[in-house]
DNA sequence: TGAATAATTGAGTAAGTGTTCATATAATAT
DNA sequence: ATATTATATGAACACTTACTCAATTATTCA
């Protein structure tokens, strides 16, 4: 009886270092884990929000601001709010029409200072 | 003289606080710092590769252990090795016929751990 | 040399994404 | 109430992306 059949499901190519793979797959996260890890710097993984997390680390900003401040419609802007939103990154208070959005935490400048740390030292 | 048609070049609605938008335009980096942060943190936002970044985190590994790992085809993750590949978040050293891939350096750790201290703390 | 195998690569495709445009909502002021 | 304005939202569209499939390259071994 072939057992190691579903081991060889999707790739065509025999193990090679079983041993290897059974440890590291001991020791990987869960999949929610690793989807949430995903989809947190999948946010990030756009010029637009990273323009408007890097403004609102400067200072609390209504959504008119930003979209002058980076040349775009409001409702472009608008939009990635609600994506920021959605993530935890950013909060908003409502002042009479304006609404007013800042960083929901500190975690984003040390993201973005780690993802620089990386840029800088990879650029000769 | 309407001069100041420029600033409202895309956005529909008057400037509301110039101050801070001149503020916080004087302290932006330079679009192109921007653009490559967000294009490293797209690499990031991917589930497969996630799972690759993180598998290399434990231990080196070949291109064939790595599908069998995921339960993916070899072409997926050789495709996504490029990915990492060309970002430099990946190395690797030829053996014979076996390629094997390795973390390049030390900032994959420590921006998964920034990004999982955010959605630790925000999932209640 | 020729067969076998690990890995890469290119084209094709289905799914996802960011912006625009038009419209809706909410708050203010006349 | 009505007009104005700041923001939000839904649909549509162009563009990107991650995978599959088939073919290719590179290396080993008989």
């Amino acid at each position: 009886m072939i057992d190691n059949r579903n081991e060889v499901d999707r790739c065509n190519c025999t193990v090679i270092h079983e041993d290897v793979v059974n440890n590291v797959k001991g020791k990987m996260p869960n999949e929610e884990n690793l989807y949430d890890l995903a989809e947190l710097f999948k946010v990030f993984g756009d010029t637009t929000r990273i323009k408007i997390l890097w403004a609102l680390a400067e200072s609390e900003m209504c959504v008119c601001d930003i979209a002058v401040l980076l040349n775009m419609t409001q409702s472009a802007i608008s939009h990635q709010l609600r994506v920021l939103k959605q993530a935890r990154l950013v909060r908003y208070r409502k002042d009479g029409k304006i609404v007013f959005y800042s960083l929901d935490d500190d975690h984003v400048k040390q993201i973005f200072g780690q993802g620089l740390i990386h840029i800088n030292e990879k650029q000769i």
